[in-house]
DNA sequence: CGGCATCGGTTCTGAAATCGAACCTAGTGA
DNA sequence: TCACTAGGTTCGATTTCAGAACCGATGCCG
């Protein structure tokens, strides 16, 4: 199978990949977090080729996770901003920073970036939680179930 | 600036993609949490061309979150299983398939997996809290530090 | 015993993507 | 006038991917 086919799999992860799954795309979605908004700007922060980041930022605003307007006027000149769609990519960026942090760290090992919560003021790592019990969640706490469609799923 | 070479940058967002942002690894990750453990079945599950696979497995066991441990004797098979590392990527998969349930659902829109949580019993997406206070952590309730190595890194 | 199937890969080739440098357009400031 | 900024696009060389075929060790069937 291509890999741009794999938005056809049955599968929310796949689809979800079919999207913010290319090479750099996480990337500029990182830097969008950190309120980075012009173009040369994610080009400078991430490191991405030009024409690749481009391509990336044109296919998250086609999918309506960022979205381009003008600002400043006669250069006609343009900003890319978190719609909420694409903020709420959030869990997905704050867990791969945290598993990079816990087990990838440089060479001092100070994280690169810290995450102060506003209202408590604590610096933290956000964690999973059950949103119907508050109880925290690890990887073996939720059983998935597969829902085949019965109709058009046989056996075999 | 290469792909290949992103775990370079001082961020744990980059060096977490360095492994595991390549193509495929994300699905192969997914099914390794269903309990996947054999090379056909990734293939079949992933639909992965098999020499991409191999290779995605491969460094997966280099970086510690897959072991690759023999099973069943003379014909010499071996299986996949997560580790303590494997398993912590957990969030990663969940944020991701959670993305995908609220943002791309598909036709008929009963997502492919549900998540029961084995305590409570309810089906749920788990969502992210605050360790420290238990607050529920949404994009804009956490204040981003940048720690600059401040030895090396000078005005403009 | 021969022939086919299973499992876990590797090899090979053409097709697709990525990368970096250079270029383009429109305005601004000196 | 020339240099500079911002937001891209074009080009050609390189790298990666996709998929089909193959391989080696064993087991299963008759």
């Amino acid at each position: 199978m291509r890999w741009s086919e794999i938005g056809d799999q049955r599968c929310s992860v796949a689809r979800t990949l079919s999207v913010i799954g290319e090479r750099w795309t996480m990337l500029v979605l990182r830097e969008a977090f950190l309120r980075t908004r012009r173009f040369d700007d994610f080009q400078r922060k991430t490191c991405a080729p030009r024409p690749i980041l481009a391509d990336r930022l044109r296919v998250l605003v086609e999918h309506g996770i960022l979205e381009r307007r003008p600002y400043g006027n006669h250069p006609d000149r343009y900003e890319y901003r978190l719609t909420d769609k694409g903020l709420d990519l959030y869990p997905v960026i704050v867990s791969l920073m945290t598993w990079g942090d816990r087990w990838m760290p440089d060479d001092d090992d100070i994280p690169p970036v810290q995450l102060e919560h506003k209202d408590c003021g604590h610096v933290t790592h956000p964690e999973l939680a059950c949103p119907e019990c508050g109880a925290w969640i690890g990887a073996r706490d939720m059983v998935a179930i597969t829902t085949d469609t019965e109709s058009t799923r046989r056996s075999a």
